[in-house]
DNA sequence: GACAAATGATACTAATATGGTATCATTTAT
DNA sequence: ATAAATGATACCATATTAGTATCATTTGTC
């Protein structure tokens, strides 16, 4: 039951990794010596960040890729969703026949709360926060 | 990125039944008739529930399954680790070399304390909440 | 222009998790 | 004894996650 997966993780590495070089090109290889990943791996996961808009790539000799927003407007919650699809922590478990005696599904209202709790805290970490020496 | 997965939603399902049939003792067969679920599937529910000491079974004829707890000290929480294991959210993202200037862990810390909210919530939905009438 | 160095696109494989089925052993009320 | 129930377990199908490989395209440099 883990909230961020392998390709997210891999994916904040390197968007960290770049925020902290500015505008500066890095290719692939850099950040393959630097973070240790599966080329293979990380590539995709680059190629992906760029179509969403939040890396720009360069290709051709010395291309590679920069950051293409603030690090203070991008945040955790957006680069989850790129590999992991839509924050929906549930799909209405009482639907159907199951526990007729409940008029409205109030499991669901509840666990609504707590998803808008985690989207709302996921929103606040910005790219900025994570690589800043301040507190989060 | 769901919360909540089959077998922890089916058990849900015949818990809330079991709970609000008191102490009767309750077959597969009629689970599965009022549940329209899956015979073979909610049979291995039911039988970890057992084994975790949730419910509690009788063999043989007239067997079947009853809740072994107060519906009020029973938490969605539990029932979920039963089937989907401990909830961790994360698995320290920022372990290794990757993004070396942070000296501590600083993302894994706010992602923490938004498990520990998810937890404190999951752990207040008791059963007897569950099937109540009030407001969760 | 030729060539090498880079990304783009895409197809493929492997491992794991999830959802579901089937079977035989054991227990127990009648 | 027998039938009705759960216990234990092995199996299968599908989806998701993790990772690899290959060829096409772009572009800087000589």
């Amino acid at each position: 039951m883990k909230l961020i997966t392998r390709d997210t993780s891999y994916a904040l590495h390197a968007i960290c990794y770049l925020a902290k070089e500015n505008d500066r090109i890095i290719s692939v290889d850099e950040l393959v010596k630097e973070l240790k990943v599966p080329r293979a791996f990380i590539r995709k996961v680059l190629q992906k960040l760029n179509k969403k808009g939040i890396l720009k790539s360069y290709k051709g000799a010395h291309g590679g890729f920069s950051l293409n927003k603030k690090a203070k407007s991008v945040y955790l919650l957006d680069i989850m969703q790129v590999f992991q699809g839509p924050f929906k922590l549930n799909e209405c478990v009482f639907k159907k026949k199951a526990c007729p005696e409940l008029k409205k599904c109030r499991l669901k209202k509840k666990l609504d709360n707590i998803e808008d709790y985690i989207i709302k805290e996921l929103k606040e970490i910005s790219l900025k926060k994570m690589i800043s020496s301040k507190k989060l």
